[in-house]
DNA sequence: GTCTATAGTCGGATAGAC
DNA sequence: GTCTATCCGACTATAGAC
């Protein structure tokens, strides 16, 4: 009862209150959300969330918490293995272009299997509303998420491209880049409507992934870019 | 004080009701938006939603109806000026591609002035939120505006590529050339940190429409994509 | 058309038994 | 740790005077 897989009934308890609040904050937005509903999709009494979490705020800052956690344990990975492959490789060796572009697709594959891959779809609504009005919470996922992935993606850019690294126009850069992939999962309807898509099942997922590749690799042409 | 140009009272009322509800709204999203905080931005008595829009849903779907009229009315014209270039070109002359890219820059230069310049950013909170949980205001905005607009740029994706205009392919890239434009006002915050922006004002708007340009024209080079 | 006042509803938090 | 019961505040909608 005491190892490391078995769960309190005080565990469990959190473990499905944030499950349920990732859905149904995902779907509703933060204040639209009530914790009696969050509390019956859990099967658990609503008062054991000012129990656990001290409240609603605490509840949607142990969601964001945790979809900060699954998401390092994809990605973080992923951007490791990136970064030890460009520390192999000197700088000015020739097929720097290759490898970005190659490593670029290695990322942006990853994060698109974590948005679509199985996972409540609820993570990306709940960080599309952070993006429009921030509270305490995006601090975490900017830092431990979005700030990494960005550095790691800029650099990338600037070998493909030939820009700077610091440059104001490589970043714009890797932002379009990210750009590219998330309209599908921000714009969803549209999305659904203009593909006649009904979600973003394996088949759509490569039908995205090839597009972006070819994309990707289209705009960074041999010779560089203009800055 | 009947003539055209002058607004009854009540013409006032409901005015300053959907430029109110539309700040609101946008910055709140439809649930935590309350009717008080409406009123009270626009400077009328609270009563008065119930009286002219017949309660918090009217009002709702009359701010969707006046961004798609504004929409409309700054958008329309540069695609039917598009539309009568694109006429006036016989299928397959010379130039075709050059062409297809200028039409590119026109209309997404376009939709960048429509989004940043100087009109209540709530627009593109609400549209987002749409996306995300359409409600039956999204039928508006998807048949009066962006089916208009993904018709005609997947055409001139498919006119710029060699891909066909029909194709997944073809649609897909043309989404994803929305992508590298909305990511800069759906990912504000991201935005906000990674390019040290305050906001988007004339020369951060300069910046992206030239670094879009130059990821537009490398994206479809001289001899067609792949599929 | 506009106002005040309020009815009716619902949500978050919490006290207190178990 | 969990449950029931409830308080209190805030909201939408509306009745009715002007």
């Amino acid at each position: 009862m005491t190892d490391a897989t078995s769960q309190s009934r005080g565990d469990q308890t959190r473990e499905a209150l944030v499950h349920a609040a990732l859905d149904v904050f995902g779907h509703a937005g933060f204040d639209a959300a009530t914790t009696r509903a969050i509390a019956a999709a859990a099967g658990v009494n609503q008062a054991l969330i000012g129990y656990h979490f001290g409240g609603k705020q605490g509840l949607y800052r142990g969601a964001i918490e945790h979809i900060v956690q699954r998401m390092q344990e994809r990605l973080l990975p992923v951007a490791e293995q990136v970064s030890a492959k460009l520390a192999a490789v000197p700088r000015d060796a020739p097929g720097q272009r290759a490898l970005a572009l190659q490593l670029l697709v290695t990322i942006f594959d990853a994060l698109h299997d974590t948005i679509a891959g199985g996972f409540a779809e609820g993570w990306v609504r709940l960080i599309l509303r952070e993006q429009q009005d921030p509270t305490e919470a995006f601090g975490l996922l900017y830092n431990h998420m979005l700030a990494r992935l960005l550095a790691l993606v800029t650099r990338l850019v600037a070998m493909a491209s030939g820009l700077q690294e610091d440059s104001e126009a490589c970043r714009i850069r890797a932002l379009m880049i990210f750009g590219q992939v998330m309209v599908f999962h921000g714009a969803r309807a549209t999305t659904a409507l203009h593909l006649g898509w009904q979600g973003i099942g394996p088949d759509q997922l490569a039908a995205l992934k090839t597009q972006f590749r070819h994309a990707l690799e289209a705009q960074f042409p041999e010779g560089g870019v203009q800055p």
